[in-house]
DNA sequence: CAGTGGTCTAGACCACTTT
DNA sequence: AAGTGGTCTAGACCACTGA
């Protein structure tokens, strides 16, 4: 039941979370970690990595003294925000059938806010590309992309925009993204985006300004999305720091 | 320097952060896993628990085999959104004075998203607290609190409805708030909250749509909570599930 | 008091990067 | 080949809960 490839504590933990959503766990009660180390075969460290995790995502709460517990409330969540990656993923989770729409994929000049963000100079050309994704048609998300075009090697077709940023970055840029600095900020809708997003103008919207980085800590990718905010919300976990 | 009191681990963390801030690792590297275990007379278990909190953070990052670098995008993050806990902190976070008013502290009977939420029947009596916080005199989050009033043993003054919210519960209900389970929400400020906000009405803001709960999965408190967008901003770090 | 999760240790071996 | 972080083990002891 358990082999190599994925960590044990990957698999302890994919297994523990298949077993409380599938609800063997009735009281809500979860078995000592002694006693799941024993029954899986592997050491009470392992199994503790495990439900740190699931404990991390607000799947079970862990009571010192007193036991491990499946966390209702918390497994409710389905996108949570400090996890999310790509669109197709988020809308998926949502319960939809996700499309996407390359819009544009053009060469622009870098300008000072661009320019600081991924560490070039102002006028530096930038792939930028626009994405929009619809769930069942309709319209949901909205997404700019810029890219550095010294990182791309040749010009890009709509085609291969098409991938999410991240496949595309591995692919024609030999770089791969390891996490967004992403900041929350609220708008109303223009006419240009509320026509793409089939939404009113003046509609209050999210919208993500974000700055993705290599595992090396260097930008690679500024993004700037805007959400129907009536068809997907954030939601996330906040604990005491 | 090293004492009993907090753990190991948290004093391992806060000794690392405090030289990672320092600037004390010039070239960005930080020594070998087995060199701080050596040198902070703990194993290396322990020290890498600390960079693993360190590393989910932002603060550094780690590379198998090349070793853990400071991560300076990651360190400019000052509001981390699933870490927040008290406002007043936010804002001194955001480098202001905050303080304190309480604009209200009554009783009414819940609605049906109240009850639900709260897990009580429609109609049962909620405390209601409304408070505004400030910085530098300036308005800058306005928060609603409800809770089941037979929580609370006692009528309520505005001087102890001042204190943070956890506080509040800790000494009038006898109840630990553990964590929230927080929404995301853009809207345009009405008239009511524009004018406590002093800002326009129709200026975009966020709202927070909170449900608190204690340690073991009970709901405590419904909050709601709008921020003034242009004095506040908050920003996390999204990494791959 | 027994049983639970929380902390910490010492050490083995693996996967990967760098030289 | 040497050095780094990544995974895993076995076991000790502590802090806390609950009967």
């Amino acid at each position: 039941m358990i082999d190599r490839g994925p960590s044990l504590t990957d698999q302890v933990k994919a297994h523990l979370k298949e077993r409380i959503v599938g609800g063997e766990f009735d009281g809500g009660r979860i078995p000592p970690e002694t006693e799941l180390a024993a029954e899986l075969g592997v050491s009470r460290t392992t199994v503790r990595d495990a439900l740190g995790r699931l404990e991390h995502e607000g799947a079970i709460i862990r009571r010192q003294g007193s036991g491990t517990y499946v966390n209702p409330p918390g497994l409710q969540i389905k996108s949570r925000l400090e996890e999310i990656w790509s669109y197709e993923q988020v809308l998926q989770d949502h319960g939809y059938t996700p499309s996407v729409e390359v819009l544009s994929a053009d060469r622009r000049p870098a300008g000072d806010a661009d320019a600081e963000a991924l560490e070039v100079a102002p006028g530096t050309p930038l792939l930028v590309m626009e994405k929009l994704f619809r769930e069942d048609d309709v319209p949901v998300v909205l997404t700019r992309n810029q890219i550095s075009a010294a990182m791309i090697d040749e010009p890009v077709t709509a085609v291969e925009a098409r991938a999410p940023i991240f496949d595309f970055l591995e692919t024609h840029a030999g770089r791969s993204l390891a996490y967004y600095v992403s900041e929350i900020v609220p708008t109303v809708l223009d006419k240009h985006h509320a026509e793409l997003l089939g939404a009113a103008a003046g509609v209050p919207a999210i919208r993500f300004d974000e700055v993705g980085y290599d595992s090396e800590g260097g930008p690679l990718v500024r993004a700037v999305s805007h959400f129907r905010d009536d068809l997907v919300r954030f939601r996330l976990i906040r604990r005491r720091a």
